[in-house]
DNA sequence: GCATAAATTAATCTATACATTAAAATATAC
DNA sequence: GTATATTTTAATGTATAGATTAATTTATGC
Protein backbone atom coordinates (compact mmCIF):
# COMPACT_ATOMS: atom_id res chain seq x y z
CA UNK A 1 0.00 0.00 0.00
CA UNK A 2 1.63 3.16 -1.08
CA UNK A 3 0.41 6.73 -0.34
CA UNK A 4 0.97 10.00 -1.47
CA UNK A 5 3.48 11.99 1.03
CA UNK A 6 1.30 12.69 4.08
CA UNK A 7 0.23 16.44 5.06
CA UNK A 8 1.74 18.36 8.32
CA UNK A 9 -0.47 20.71 10.03
CA UNK A 10 -0.28 22.11 13.27
CA UNK A 11 -0.47 20.14 16.47
CA UNK A 12 -4.85 20.95 17.75
CA UNK A 13 -5.54 19.27 20.54
CA UNK A 14 -6.91 15.43 20.15
CA UNK A 15 -10.56 14.85 19.78
CA UNK A 16 -9.51 11.61 22.07
CA UNK A 17 -9.91 13.08 25.27
CA UNK A 18 -13.70 13.18 25.67
CA UNK A 19 -14.81 9.92 27.26
CA UNK A 20 -17.47 8.69 24.62
CA UNK A 21 -18.39 8.75 21.13
CA UNK A 22 -15.61 10.85 20.55
CA UNK A 23 -14.70 12.26 17.06
CA UNK A 24 -18.02 11.04 15.46
CA UNK A 25 -20.06 12.84 12.94
CA UNK A 26 -22.75 15.28 14.41
CA UNK A 27 -25.54 12.73 13.89
CA UNK A 28 -22.95 9.42 14.51
CA UNK A 29 -22.83 10.89 17.93
CA UNK A 30 -25.98 11.35 18.60
CA UNK A 31 -26.76 8.13 17.43
CA UNK A 32 -24.11 6.64 19.75
CA UNK A 33 -25.28 8.28 22.54
CA UNK A 34 -29.32 7.48 22.43
CA UNK A 35 -28.38 3.89 21.18
CA UNK A 36 -25.83 3.55 24.25
CA UNK A 37 -28.84 5.12 26.57
CA UNK A 38 -30.89 2.78 25.75
CA UNK A 39 -28.79 -0.55 26.14
CA UNK A 40 -27.62 1.14 29.48
CA UNK A 41 -30.89 1.35 30.69
CA UNK A 42 -31.94 -2.22 29.90
CA UNK A 43 -34.63 -1.11 27.51
CA UNK A 44 -33.31 -4.50 25.75
CA UNK A 45 -31.55 -7.35 26.74
CA UNK A 46 -28.54 -9.28 26.33
CA UNK A 47 -29.28 -11.75 23.12
CA UNK A 48 -31.41 -9.79 21.89
CA UNK A 49 -31.27 -8.65 17.62
CA UNK A 50 -32.30 -5.40 16.40
CA UNK A 51 -31.82 -4.41 12.81
CA UNK A 52 -30.13 -1.60 11.47
CA UNK A 53 -32.89 -0.14 9.54
CA UNK A 54 -35.07 -0.30 12.03
CA UNK A 55 -32.74 1.51 14.95
CA UNK A 56 -32.08 3.82 11.76
CA UNK A 57 -35.61 4.84 11.75
CA UNK A 58 -35.32 4.80 15.79
CA UNK A 59 -32.73 7.81 16.21
CA UNK A 60 -34.05 9.68 12.75
CA UNK A 61 -31.19 9.05 10.69
CA UNK A 62 -30.00 6.96 7.39
CA UNK A 63 -28.07 4.06 8.23
CA UNK A 64 -24.57 5.60 7.21
CA UNK A 65 -24.08 7.67 10.53
CA UNK A 66 -26.02 4.96 12.75
CA UNK A 67 -23.54 2.06 11.26
CA UNK A 68 -20.38 4.34 12.41
CA UNK A 69 -21.70 4.48 15.89
CA UNK A 70 -22.20 0.99 15.97
CA UNK A 71 -19.03 0.32 15.03
CA UNK A 72 -17.99 2.43 18.71
CA UNK A 73 -20.66 0.66 20.26
CA UNK A 74 -19.34 -2.56 19.26
CA UNK A 75 -15.71 -1.43 20.33
CA UNK A 76 -17.27 -0.40 23.74
CA UNK A 77 -18.20 -4.60 24.28
CA UNK A 78 -22.23 -3.14 24.68
CA UNK A 79 -23.11 -4.98 21.03
CA UNK A 80 -22.41 -6.90 18.82
CA UNK A 81 -22.39 -6.34 14.60
CA UNK A 82 -23.49 -9.59 13.81
CA UNK A 83 -23.36 -9.65 9.70
CA UNK A 84 -26.63 -9.63 7.67
CA UNK A 85 -28.38 -11.01 10.81
CA UNK A 86 -28.28 -7.21 13.08
CA UNK A 87 -27.13 -5.55 15.66
CA UNK A 88 -27.02 -8.10 19.33
CA UNK A 89 -27.34 -6.70 22.76
CA UNK A 90 -24.16 -8.32 23.92
CA UNK A 91 -25.50 -11.06 26.99
CA UNK A 92 -23.71 -11.16 30.04
CA UNK A 93 -22.45 -13.92 31.77
CA UNK A 94 -20.89 -14.46 35.35
CA UNK A 95 -17.88 -15.03 34.10
CA UNK A 96 -18.32 -11.49 32.00
CA UNK A 97 -18.97 -10.02 35.45
CA UNK A 98 -16.09 -11.61 37.21
CA UNK A 99 -13.84 -10.09 34.34
CA UNK A 100 -14.91 -6.67 34.91
CA UNK A 101 -14.88 -7.00 38.72
CA UNK A 102 -11.26 -8.49 38.84
CA UNK A 103 -10.50 -5.62 36.35
CA UNK A 104 -11.60 -2.91 38.57
CA UNK A 105 -10.45 -4.45 41.73
CA UNK A 106 -7.00 -4.18 39.86
CA UNK A 107 -6.98 -0.84 38.56
CA UNK A 108 -8.51 1.08 41.54
CA UNK A 109 -6.26 -1.10 44.36
CA UNK A 110 -3.39 0.73 41.74
CA UNK A 111 -5.28 4.16 42.30
CA UNK A 112 -5.77 3.47 45.71
CA UNK A 113 -2.60 2.96 46.57
CA UNK A 114 -1.21 6.14 44.49
CA UNK A 115 -3.26 8.27 45.90
CA UNK A 116 -2.28 7.24 49.52
CA UNK A 117 1.65 7.99 48.80
CA UNK A 118 0.52 11.21 47.22
CA UNK A 119 1.67 14.50 49.60
CA UNK A 120 -1.26 16.61 47.97
CA UNK A 121 -3.79 13.73 48.71
CA UNK A 122 -6.14 15.98 51.22
CA UNK A 123 -7.89 17.83 48.02
CA UNK A 124 -9.14 14.53 46.78
CA UNK A 125 -9.94 12.55 49.99
CA UNK A 126 -11.89 15.78 50.35
CA UNK A 127 -13.85 15.23 47.24
CA UNK A 128 -14.02 11.81 47.43
CA UNK A 129 -15.71 11.97 51.22
CA UNK A 130 -17.94 14.48 49.58
CA UNK A 131 -19.37 11.79 47.19
CA UNK A 132 -19.37 9.46 49.84
CA UNK A 133 -21.91 11.44 52.31
CA UNK A 134 -24.12 12.47 49.09
CA UNK A 135 -24.24 8.59 48.71
CA UNK A 136 -25.18 8.36 52.38
CA UNK A 137 -27.90 11.00 51.71
CA UNK A 138 -29.59 9.29 48.93
CA UNK A 139 -29.28 5.69 50.72
CA UNK A 140 -31.26 7.96 53.70
CA UNK A 141 -33.60 9.26 51.20
CA UNK A 142 -33.79 5.79 49.28
CA UNK A 143 -32.95 6.43 46.33
CA UNK A 144 -31.08 3.38 45.35
CA UNK A 145 -30.74 4.59 41.63
CA UNK A 146 -29.25 7.82 42.80
CA UNK A 147 -27.12 5.83 45.21
CA UNK A 148 -25.69 3.56 42.25
CA UNK A 149 -25.18 6.86 40.38
CA UNK A 150 -23.18 8.30 43.35
CA UNK A 151 -21.12 5.33 43.43
CA UNK A 152 -19.97 5.28 40.16
CA UNK A 153 -18.96 8.83 40.27
CA UNK A 154 -17.20 7.70 43.67
CA UNK A 155 -14.85 4.92 41.94
CA UNK A 156 -14.76 7.45 38.79
CA UNK A 157 -12.93 10.36 40.89
CA UNK A 158 -10.89 7.53 42.72
CA UNK A 159 -9.39 6.32 39.36
CA UNK A 160 -9.02 9.93 38.32
CA UNK A 161 -6.45 10.55 41.38
CA UNK A 162 -4.23 8.65 39.11
CA UNK A 163 -3.99 11.01 36.89
CA UNK A 164 -3.96 8.89 33.46
CA UNK A 165 -6.47 9.18 31.04
CA UNK A 166 -6.36 5.85 29.38
CA UNK A 167 -6.94 4.52 32.81
CA UNK A 168 -9.82 6.76 33.32
CA UNK A 169 -11.19 5.56 29.52
CA UNK A 170 -10.89 1.57 30.56
CA UNK A 171 -12.59 2.00 33.72
CA UNK A 172 -15.24 4.24 32.51
CA UNK A 173 -15.90 1.03 29.92
CA UNK A 174 -15.94 -1.46 32.25
CA UNK A 175 -18.18 0.66 34.68
CA UNK A 176 -20.60 0.35 31.05
CA UNK A 177 -19.92 -2.98 30.09
CA UNK A 178 -21.62 -4.21 33.89
CA UNK A 179 -23.74 -1.31 34.37
CA UNK A 180 -26.76 -3.36 32.36
CA UNK A 181 -26.33 -6.42 35.08
CA UNK A 182 -25.31 -4.06 38.41
CA UNK A 183 -28.54 -1.80 37.48
CA UNK A 184 -30.90 -5.31 36.74
CA UNK A 185 -29.77 -6.50 40.40
CA UNK A 186 -29.68 -3.25 42.26
CA UNK A 187 -32.70 -4.10 44.13
CA UNK A 188 -31.89 -7.54 44.60
CA UNK A 189 -29.54 -6.84 47.15
CA UNK A 190 -28.90 -5.87 50.77
CA UNK A 191 -28.78 -1.97 51.29
CA UNK A 192 -25.32 -1.24 50.29
CA UNK A 193 -23.80 -0.46 53.89
CA UNK A 194 -21.19 -1.91 53.45
CA UNK A 195 -20.00 -0.14 50.18
CA UNK A 196 -20.73 2.83 52.50
CA UNK A 197 -18.53 2.16 55.41
CA UNK A 198 -15.69 0.20 52.71
CA UNK A 199 -15.40 3.44 51.04
CA UNK A 200 -15.14 5.43 54.66
CA UNK A 201 -12.90 2.94 55.89
CA UNK A 202 -10.16 3.17 52.99
CA UNK A 203 -10.32 7.11 52.46
CA UNK A 204 -9.34 7.16 55.85
CA UNK A 205 -6.64 5.23 55.38
CA UNK A 206 -5.77 6.78 52.44
CA UNK A 207 -5.47 9.74 54.49
CA UNK A 208 -3.04 8.16 56.86
CA UNK A 209 -1.02 7.04 54.24
CA UNK A 210 -1.70 3.53 54.35
CA UNK A 211 -1.69 2.20 50.85
CA UNK A 212 -2.06 -1.36 52.08
CA UNK A 213 -4.70 -1.20 54.37
CA UNK A 214 -7.07 0.93 51.35
CA UNK A 215 -6.41 -1.52 49.19
CA UNK A 216 -7.12 -4.37 51.72
CA UNK A 217 -10.51 -2.67 52.66
CA UNK A 218 -11.10 -2.16 48.80
CA UNK A 219 -10.68 -5.73 47.97
CA UNK A 220 -12.74 -7.02 50.69
CA UNK A 221 -15.83 -4.91 49.88
CA UNK A 222 -15.04 -5.76 46.47
CA UNK A 223 -14.80 -9.62 46.81
CA UNK A 224 -17.94 -9.30 49.39
CA UNK A 225 -20.27 -7.47 46.29
CA UNK A 226 -19.32 -10.04 43.71
CA UNK A 227 -20.44 -12.99 46.05
CA UNK A 228 -23.28 -11.63 46.87
CA UNK A 229 -24.05 -11.11 43.06
CA UNK A 230 -23.45 -14.06 42.30
CA UNK A 231 -25.92 -15.59 44.62
CA UNK A 232 -28.49 -13.21 43.45
CA UNK A 233 -27.73 -14.57 39.92
CA UNK A 234 -27.63 -18.39 41.12
CA UNK A 235 -31.05 -18.10 42.54
CA UNK A 236 -32.22 -16.14 39.33
CA UNK A 237 -31.12 -19.12 37.15
CA UNK A 238 -30.25 -17.25 34.32
CA UNK A 239 -27.45 -18.36 32.13
CA UNK A 240 -27.05 -14.57 30.74
CA UNK A 241 -28.75 -11.11 31.43
CA UNK B 1 -37.07 6.58 21.58
CA UNK B 2 -39.04 3.98 20.82
CA UNK B 3 -38.19 0.72 19.08
CA UNK B 4 -40.29 -2.41 17.87
CA UNK B 5 -39.82 -5.32 19.79
CA UNK B 6 -36.83 -6.55 19.90
CA UNK B 7 -35.98 -10.23 17.98
CA UNK B 8 -34.46 -12.93 19.98
CA UNK B 9 -32.32 -15.23 18.58
CA UNK B 10 -30.27 -18.47 19.60
CA UNK B 11 -27.21 -17.09 21.27
CA UNK B 12 -24.23 -17.78 18.97
CA UNK B 13 -20.76 -16.90 20.00
CA UNK B 14 -19.81 -13.50 20.47
CA UNK B 15 -17.43 -11.77 17.54
CA UNK B 16 -15.45 -9.76 20.02
CA UNK B 17 -13.38 -12.75 20.83
CA UNK B 18 -11.22 -11.82 17.96
CA UNK B 19 -8.82 -8.72 19.27
CA UNK B 20 -8.63 -6.26 16.42
CA UNK B 21 -10.99 -5.38 13.57
CA UNK B 22 -13.82 -7.23 15.24
CA UNK B 23 -17.18 -7.21 14.09
CA UNK B 24 -16.42 -5.19 11.16
CA UNK B 25 -17.34 -5.96 7.26
CA UNK B 26 -14.63 -7.95 5.05
CA UNK B 27 -13.35 -4.65 3.43
CA UNK B 28 -13.49 -2.49 6.57
CA UNK B 29 -11.06 -5.22 8.16
CA UNK B 30 -9.05 -5.40 5.51
CA UNK B 31 -9.01 -1.67 5.47
CA UNK B 32 -8.42 -1.72 9.06
CA UNK B 33 -5.42 -4.42 9.11
CA UNK B 34 -3.78 -2.68 6.12
CA UNK B 35 -4.59 1.29 7.57
CA UNK B 36 -3.25 -0.07 11.37
CA UNK B 37 -0.25 -1.69 10.04
CA UNK B 38 0.97 0.94 7.96
CA UNK B 39 0.89 3.55 11.10
CA UNK B 40 2.25 0.37 13.16
CA UNK B 41 5.34 0.38 10.68
CA UNK B 42 5.73 3.79 11.04
CA UNK B 43 5.33 4.74 7.48
CA UNK B 44 3.59 7.90 8.71
CA UNK B 45 4.59 10.15 12.24
CA UNK B 46 2.50 11.65 14.92
CA UNK B 47 0.44 14.59 14.22
CA UNK B 48 0.75 13.86 10.03
CA UNK B 49 -2.41 13.96 8.17
CA UNK B 50 -4.32 11.61 5.87
CA UNK B 51 -7.25 12.34 3.68
CA UNK B 52 -10.11 10.14 3.03
CA UNK B 53 -9.83 10.07 -0.47
CA UNK B 54 -6.59 9.47 -0.54
CA UNK B 55 -6.43 6.18 2.26
CA UNK B 56 -9.87 5.16 -0.11
CA UNK B 57 -7.50 5.03 -2.92
CA UNK B 58 -4.73 3.34 -1.75
CA UNK B 59 -6.71 0.31 0.03
CA UNK B 60 -8.95 -0.02 -2.97
CA UNK B 61 -12.31 0.54 -2.07
CA UNK B 62 -14.78 3.13 -1.41
CA UNK B 63 -15.19 5.49 1.72
CA UNK B 64 -17.61 4.08 3.71
CA UNK B 65 -16.11 0.75 4.95
CA UNK B 66 -12.84 2.34 5.12
CA UNK B 67 -14.73 5.15 7.44
CA UNK B 68 -16.03 2.29 9.64
CA UNK B 69 -12.27 1.33 10.00
CA UNK B 70 -11.46 4.31 10.75
CA UNK B 71 -13.45 4.57 13.58
CA UNK B 72 -12.12 1.53 14.81
CA UNK B 73 -8.64 2.18 14.86
CA UNK B 74 -9.72 5.80 16.46
CA UNK B 75 -10.45 3.44 19.43
CA UNK B 76 -7.80 1.92 19.50
CA UNK B 77 -5.69 5.24 19.96
CA UNK B 78 -4.20 5.01 16.82
CA UNK B 79 -5.50 7.95 15.28
CA UNK B 80 -7.75 10.60 15.62
CA UNK B 81 -10.62 11.39 12.88
CA UNK B 82 -10.46 15.24 12.54
CA UNK B 83 -13.85 17.01 11.52
CA UNK B 84 -13.20 18.02 7.95
CA UNK B 85 -9.66 17.94 8.08
CA UNK B 86 -9.06 14.64 7.88
CA UNK B 87 -7.24 11.05 9.53
CA UNK B 88 -4.64 12.21 11.84
CA UNK B 89 -1.91 10.04 13.01
CA UNK B 90 -1.75 10.36 16.71
CA UNK B 91 0.98 11.92 17.93
CA UNK B 92 2.97 10.10 21.24
CA UNK B 93 4.49 12.35 23.65
CA UNK B 94 6.70 11.36 26.91
CA UNK B 95 3.73 11.56 29.19
CA UNK B 96 1.73 9.44 26.74
CA UNK B 97 4.30 6.58 26.99
CA UNK B 98 4.44 7.06 30.93
CA UNK B 99 0.68 6.70 30.81
CA UNK B 100 1.14 3.28 28.68
CA UNK B 101 4.30 2.34 30.40
CA UNK B 102 2.44 2.63 34.07
CA UNK B 103 -0.55 0.70 33.15
CA UNK B 104 1.46 -2.06 31.74
CA UNK B 105 3.23 -2.29 34.82
CA UNK B 106 0.03 -2.25 37.20
CA UNK B 107 -2.06 -4.71 34.87
CA UNK B 108 0.96 -7.15 34.42
CA UNK B 109 2.25 -6.77 37.92
CA UNK B 110 -1.49 -8.55 38.64
CA UNK B 111 -0.88 -11.01 36.27
CA UNK B 112 2.54 -12.20 37.54
CA UNK B 113 1.31 -12.44 41.17
CA UNK B 114 -2.05 -14.08 40.03
CA UNK B 115 0.51 -16.63 38.32
CA UNK B 116 2.66 -16.97 41.19
CA UNK B 117 -0.26 -18.33 43.28
CA UNK B 118 -1.62 -20.61 40.83
CA UNK B 119 -0.71 -24.44 41.70
CA UNK B 120 -0.91 -25.07 38.02
CA UNK B 121 1.67 -22.64 36.39
CA UNK B 122 4.59 -25.18 35.49
CA UNK B 123 3.12 -25.35 32.06
CA UNK B 124 2.94 -21.12 31.73
CA UNK B 125 6.10 -20.52 32.87
CA UNK B 126 7.84 -23.03 30.50
CA UNK B 127 6.35 -21.56 27.49
CA UNK B 128 7.23 -18.25 28.64
CA UNK B 129 10.82 -19.53 29.49
CA UNK B 130 10.47 -20.85 25.71
CA UNK B 131 9.40 -17.08 24.66
CA UNK B 132 12.97 -16.07 26.80
CA UNK B 133 15.13 -18.46 25.07
CA UNK B 134 14.09 -17.31 21.59
CA UNK B 135 14.92 -13.46 22.56
CA UNK B 136 18.04 -14.54 23.41
CA UNK B 137 18.73 -16.30 20.35
CA UNK B 138 17.65 -13.48 18.48
CA UNK B 139 19.35 -10.94 20.46
CA UNK B 140 22.72 -13.28 19.61
CA UNK B 141 21.52 -12.80 16.01
CA UNK B 142 22.02 -9.45 15.83
CA UNK B 143 17.62 -9.91 15.11
CA UNK B 144 16.53 -6.41 17.12
CA UNK B 145 13.44 -6.25 15.60
CA UNK B 146 12.76 -9.86 15.90
CA UNK B 147 13.73 -9.29 19.79
CA UNK B 148 10.99 -7.02 20.09
CA UNK B 149 8.34 -9.19 18.37
CA UNK B 150 9.20 -11.67 20.89
CA UNK B 151 9.18 -9.60 23.91
CA UNK B 152 5.70 -8.53 22.64
CA UNK B 153 4.83 -11.68 22.67
CA UNK B 154 6.31 -12.83 25.90
CA UNK B 155 3.95 -9.80 27.82
CA UNK B 156 0.99 -11.00 25.56
CA UNK B 157 1.75 -14.57 27.12
CA UNK B 158 1.91 -13.55 30.63
CA UNK B 159 -0.69 -11.77 30.41
CA UNK B 160 -2.96 -14.22 29.15
CA UNK B 161 -2.11 -16.61 32.06
CA UNK B 162 -4.73 -14.43 34.14
CA UNK B 163 -7.32 -16.11 31.73
CA UNK B 164 -9.25 -12.76 31.37
CA UNK B 165 -10.15 -11.39 27.93
CA UNK B 166 -10.67 -8.19 28.72
CA UNK B 167 -7.23 -7.93 30.10
CA UNK B 168 -6.23 -9.51 27.42
CA UNK B 169 -7.87 -6.87 25.06
CA UNK B 170 -6.54 -3.71 26.57
CA UNK B 171 -2.78 -4.92 27.08
CA UNK B 172 -2.73 -5.58 23.70
CA UNK B 173 -4.18 -2.37 22.21
CA UNK B 174 -1.74 -0.74 24.69
CA UNK B 175 1.41 -2.62 23.25
CA UNK B 176 0.24 -1.10 20.01
CA UNK B 177 -0.49 2.21 20.71
CA UNK B 178 2.95 2.38 21.95
CA UNK B 179 4.82 0.59 18.83
CA UNK B 180 5.13 3.29 17.02
CA UNK B 181 7.68 4.88 19.63
CA UNK B 182 8.96 1.66 20.69
CA UNK B 183 10.01 0.57 16.99
CA UNK B 184 11.35 4.24 16.30
CA UNK B 185 13.89 4.60 19.47
CA UNK B 186 14.55 0.54 19.33
CA UNK B 187 17.93 0.37 17.58
CA UNK B 188 18.67 3.77 19.75
CA UNK B 189 18.82 1.50 23.07
CA UNK B 190 21.17 -0.23 24.69
CA UNK B 191 21.18 -4.16 23.84
CA UNK B 192 18.26 -5.20 26.34
CA UNK B 193 20.35 -8.19 27.73
CA UNK B 194 19.04 -6.48 31.49
CA UNK B 195 15.06 -7.33 29.99
CA UNK B 196 16.47 -10.27 28.99
CA UNK B 197 17.80 -11.33 32.28
CA UNK B 198 14.61 -10.00 34.24
CA UNK B 199 12.03 -11.82 32.39
CA UNK B 200 14.27 -14.63 33.46
CA UNK B 201 14.83 -13.69 37.75
CA UNK B 202 10.85 -13.04 37.27
CA UNK B 203 10.01 -16.35 35.78
CA UNK B 204 12.15 -18.16 38.59
CA UNK B 205 10.46 -16.15 41.20
CA UNK B 206 6.76 -17.45 39.53
CA UNK B 207 8.18 -20.79 39.49
CA UNK B 208 9.13 -20.59 43.62
CA UNK B 209 5.36 -19.16 44.27
CA UNK B 210 7.40 -15.84 45.26
CA UNK B 211 4.76 -13.19 43.92
CA UNK B 212 5.83 -9.88 45.53
CA UNK B 213 9.85 -11.00 44.26
CA UNK B 214 8.62 -11.28 40.84
CA UNK B 215 6.10 -7.91 40.85
CA UNK B 216 9.42 -6.19 41.71
CA UNK B 217 11.65 -7.96 39.29
CA UNK B 218 8.72 -6.64 36.90
CA UNK B 219 8.57 -3.17 38.42
CA UNK B 220 12.60 -2.50 38.56
CA UNK B 221 12.86 -3.28 34.81
CA UNK B 222 10.11 -1.64 33.50
CA UNK B 223 11.44 1.35 35.55
CA UNK B 224 14.96 1.03 34.06
CA UNK B 225 13.15 0.60 30.38
CA UNK B 226 10.97 3.86 30.59
CA UNK B 227 14.19 6.03 31.95
CA UNK B 228 16.12 5.07 29.06
CA UNK B 229 13.62 5.59 26.49
CA UNK B 230 13.20 9.04 28.38
CA UNK B 231 16.42 9.58 27.82
CA UNK B 232 16.70 8.54 24.49
CA UNK B 233 13.40 11.12 23.82
CA UNK B 234 15.39 14.25 25.73
CA UNK B 235 17.88 13.91 23.43
CA UNK B 236 16.41 13.56 20.33
CA UNK B 237 14.68 16.93 21.64
CA UNK B 238 11.36 16.04 19.74
CA UNK B 239 8.20 17.27 21.72
CA UNK B 240 6.27 13.98 20.22
CA UNK B 241 6.56 11.21 18.00
C1' DG C 1 -42.34 -38.24 4.79
C1' DC C 2 -37.68 -36.98 4.11
C1' DA C 3 -33.61 -35.19 1.76
C1' DT C 4 -31.89 -32.19 -1.43
C1' DA C 5 -32.09 -28.55 -4.93
C1' DA C 6 -33.77 -24.29 -6.38
C1' DA C 7 -35.98 -19.97 -5.72
C1' DT C 8 -37.15 -16.19 -2.85
C1' DT C 9 -36.61 -12.98 0.74
C1' DA C 10 -34.51 -10.10 4.15
C1' DA C 11 -30.97 -7.47 5.53
C1' DT C 12 -26.64 -5.91 5.17
C1' DC C 13 -22.48 -4.19 2.38
C1' DT C 14 -20.60 -1.02 -0.66
C1' DA C 15 -20.36 2.73 -3.99
C1' DT C 16 -21.34 7.11 -5.05
C1' DA C 17 -24.22 11.37 -5.53
C1' DC C 18 -25.23 15.34 -3.30
C1' DA C 19 -25.33 18.49 0.81
C1' DT C 20 -22.75 20.81 4.11
C1' DT C 21 -19.02 23.04 6.31
C1' DA C 22 -14.86 25.22 7.24
C1' DA C 23 -10.47 26.61 5.46
C1' DA C 24 -8.19 29.06 1.87
C1' DA C 25 -8.04 32.38 -1.62
C1' DT C 26 -9.49 36.55 -3.61
C1' DA C 27 -11.71 41.07 -3.64
C1' DT C 28 -12.53 45.38 -1.60
C1' DA C 29 -12.07 49.46 1.34
C1' DC C 30 -9.15 52.43 3.72
C1' DG D 1 0.02 47.35 3.25
C1' DT D 2 -3.56 45.76 6.27
C1' DA D 3 -8.13 44.47 7.75
C1' DT D 4 -12.38 42.76 6.59
C1' DA D 5 -15.82 40.84 3.50
C1' DT D 6 -16.91 37.73 -0.03
C1' DT D 7 -16.17 33.91 -2.97
C1' DT D 8 -14.16 29.62 -4.00
C1' DT D 9 -12.33 25.29 -2.95
C1' DA D 10 -11.50 21.03 -0.63
C1' DA D 11 -13.01 17.51 1.96
C1' DT D 12 -16.08 15.41 4.77
C1' DG D 13 -21.05 14.05 6.29
C1' DT D 14 -25.12 11.89 5.00
C1' DA D 15 -28.67 9.60 2.18
C1' DT D 16 -29.81 6.15 -0.70
C1' DA D 17 -29.47 2.99 -4.84
C1' DG D 18 -27.96 -1.21 -6.17
C1' DA D 19 -25.07 -5.39 -5.22
C1' DT D 20 -24.27 -9.18 -2.39
C1' DT D 21 -24.99 -12.74 0.83
C1' DA D 22 -27.01 -15.96 3.73
C1' DA D 23 -31.21 -17.49 5.78
C1' DT D 24 -35.76 -19.01 4.77
C1' DT D 25 -39.22 -20.96 1.93
C1' DT D 26 -40.81 -23.72 -1.75
C1' DA D 27 -40.31 -27.32 -5.24
C1' DT D 28 -38.83 -31.79 -6.62
C1' DG D 29 -37.31 -36.61 -6.50
C1' DC D 30 -37.34 -40.83 -4.23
Amino acid sequence: MTLPSAKVVPLIPPTRGRTAGKGLTPLAERAYREVKQMVLDNRVHGGEYLLEEELAKAVGMSRTPLREALVQLQNDGLIDIVPRRGIRIVPLTVEDIREVHDLMQWLESQAAYALATRPDRAERVKALRQIVAQMRRLLVAGDITGWAKANDRFHMELVASAGNGRLERICENLLDQSQRVRMFTLRMRKPPTRTNEAHTGMLRAIEEGDGEKAVAIQIANKKAWLAELEEIIERLQLRYL
